[in-house]
RNA sequence: GGCUCUGUGGUCAAGCGGUUAAGACGGAGCCCUCUCAAGGCUCAAUCCCGGGUUCGAUUCCCGGCAGGGUCACCA
């Protein structure tokens, strides 16, 4: 059979370049030793979730600890996937927690040379290279149907054989020239398909940057490496653009090991040597009794716009991602708390091999210990960003008054005191923690513990001798004296030795006062919480907490 | 089912032939204390099972078992 005039036929020479010219035109980088070049390569459905951003994460990390290069490419040869907007939705996402690419499709950089970046746009150089596997008899044109593959599908199964295109099956891979250019001339449609020239009896030892020293079963399926609509499949691009493109580091999910093989064989027809691979373990999530891979039609904190939401602080989403890639992390930050976190030592090799559960204590952890590092600055600006997109018409009108506002952090943040509160999570519960500090959504729940004619008496006398200039020593002398003088323990340490002595004890006494200025039993320290509030409010509020329910 | 990956407390996990088996989150308790936080201290809780190899296995080997992934003209 000739198969130039085959390859003719079937890739007809829309003006593509020899084979060898891309060698050319595609250099090797040149870098430093050591340096990796990862991607992320996402296919464009717009949807980039907490796996794709553990994955970046990775990518990022391995590129830039190593000074090398972290590019964007669009696995966009599913037409069925493509969604309007989605590479700038993924760049934005990926961007508001601070990764970033150093080129790639939409990237403004001078060092997009290995571009196109879109794998639509890349056709020429996919057939070129089917042209020349063709040409070598390494590829062949596969006519068959849905209908027929199904059918041996069926059969396969029936007799619990492994399904799949190879061996006795691969029908069109014996197929006569006479029979092929009938096939053409009747112009049915055709795939291209890989000749494997695998055993899957062989195996062969592999080297994964993650998992160690793995197994690899040589691949002997008949593959389709390029679609009947003359775009290839992910496995063939995969092959060409990594190559193209100079990867040095492929990190993926490790779903994809079971396609491993194939890629092995492909580089190696090609000619081409293959990158390193790290595949990463996924995140899981308990579903009843066992774990399961997080889900994005079923777990909504798979999405990162529930972060968003959530007003989780992006560093934190960051940090947490980190101890989950590198569990020594945590160790680190520990020991350099202030420490820009870009400086540790991230390494692909010290990944987990094990699927993490997500924790959301753990995040929320993470994120309060980083917020309580910051400025009351820094997090009034958080805040309020959050609040412009989240929050609600009140909240909005809160953080106008930005002195006001930071007067409360300070106090809620501890700022000053020996060690800080960690009081702020997430925006969306730090904003709501200010609440009663502004009466349009001050909302008391008078639920005090003694009886109404103790409870006025304490408001009432308490009322009489605040002063707003009182320093927190005086301000307590006079809720003690309140105390001593409704028989309550003015000392705790008098009320522990003789409880029963007491009505209850100063603790009792400010437990009112605290329910009727700020609505709630806890809160933190309630004399620089009258303060902020101002004589005026304070008043207020003791005098309607007296008057509640009489209206 | 074939192929393949994984298996240390509830969770994330250090460990790499000899350890009282780190640390963090979460839980319990105590201290501090006007409440709540924060902080300090303490406690409970782990090597999947069975065989080997070895003076000695969490660690090495084999076999089970369990869980995950994957078997498309999707990536």
């Amino acid at each position: 059979m000739d198969l130039n005039k085959l390859a003719d036929a079937l890739i007809p020479d829309e003006g593509l370049l020899p084979p060898e010219e891309y060698e050319i035109i595609f250099p090797p980088r040149e870098m430093k030793k050591g340096a990796e070049v990862t991607r992320l390569a996402p296919s464009p459905t717009g949807f980039i979730h907490l796996g794709n951003l553990y994955s970046a994460l990775a990518d990022e990390r391995a590129a830039h600890t190593t000074g090398g290069v972290f590019y964007l490419r669009i696995e966009d040869t599913d037409e069925k996937r493509k969604v309007e907007g989605a590479v700038e939705s993924v760049i934005r996402s990926l961007k508001y927690f601070g990764i970033n690419f150093d080129e790639g499709a939409e990237i403004d950089s001078p060092l997009n040379v290995y571009g196109p970046y879109y794998q639509r746009q890349r056709a020429k150089i996919y057939r070129s290279f089917v042209k020349k596997l063709i040409k070598e008899g390494r590829a062949y044109p596969c006519f068959c149907t849905e209908e027929e593959l199904e059918k041996i599908r069926a059969e396969q199964t029936e007799k619990k054989l492994v399904t799949g295109y190879y061996g006795a099956y691969a029908k069109c891979r014996g197929l006569s020239e006479e029979q092929i250019y009938k096939n053409l001339a009747e112009k049915k449609p055709y795939v291209i398909r890989l000749k494997s020239m695998g055993d899957v009896n062989v195996k062969h030892p592999f080297h994964d940057a993650i998992k160690g020293e793995i197994t690899v079963t040589e691949n002997d399926q008949d593959v389709v490496i390029l679609k009947s609509d003359g775009i290839p499949t992910y496995h063939f691009a995969h092959a060409i653009d990594d190559h193209f493109m100079r990867t040095t580091l492929v990190i993926r999910g490790e779903e994809w090991l079971s396609s491993l093989p194939i890629h092995i064989e492909l580089f190696s027809v090609l000619g081409f040597k293959p990158p390193r691979y790290a595949h990463t373990c996924s995140l899981m999530k308990v579903d009843g009794e066992t774990k399961r891979k997080l889900s994005k039609r079923k777990d909504p904190e798979l999405s990162l716009d529930y972060y968003r939401k959530a007003g989780y602080y992006p560093e934190a989403v960051i940090r947490y991602l980190m101890t989950l890639l590198n569990s020594d992390f945590e160790e680190w930050t520990l020991k350099f708390p202030q420490a820009d976190w870009h400086d540790f030592k991230f390494r692909i090799e010290k990944m987990g091999k094990s699927g993490a559960l997500f924790d959301l204590d753990k995040l929320s952890d993470v994120s309060k210990t980083l917020i309580s590092t910051k400025s009351p600055e820094d997090i009034y600006d958080f805040l309020k960003g959050w609040t412009d997109e989240f929050g609600n018409e009140k909240d909005r009108a809160h953080f106008e008054e930005r002195e006001y506002i930071i007067k409360i952090l300070n106090l809620i943040m501890g700022t000053g005191g020996k060690k800080r509160r960690k009081d702020i999570e997430r925006a969306e519960q730090g904003v709501r923690l200010m609440d009663y500090f502004f009466d349009d959504s001050f909302a008391p729940r008078y639920e005090f513990r003694f009886d109404r004619e103790t409870v006025d008496a304490v408001l009432e006398r308490f009322e009489r001798l605040y002063d707003p200039a009182d320093d927190n020593g005086a301000w307590f002398s006079k809720v003690k004296s309140v105390a001593a003088e409704l028989g309550f323990a003015a000392e705790m340490a008098d009320f522990k030795l003789r409880p029963e002595a007491y009505r209850g004890s100063v603790a009792d006494v400010a437990e009112i006062l605290r329910i009727a200025v700020t609505g709630s039993a806890n809160s933190p320290d309630l004399c620089t919480i009258m303060s902020i509030l101002g004589k005026e409010r304070c008043v207020a509020r003791l005098r309607a907490a007296r008057m509640r329910g009489k209206e």
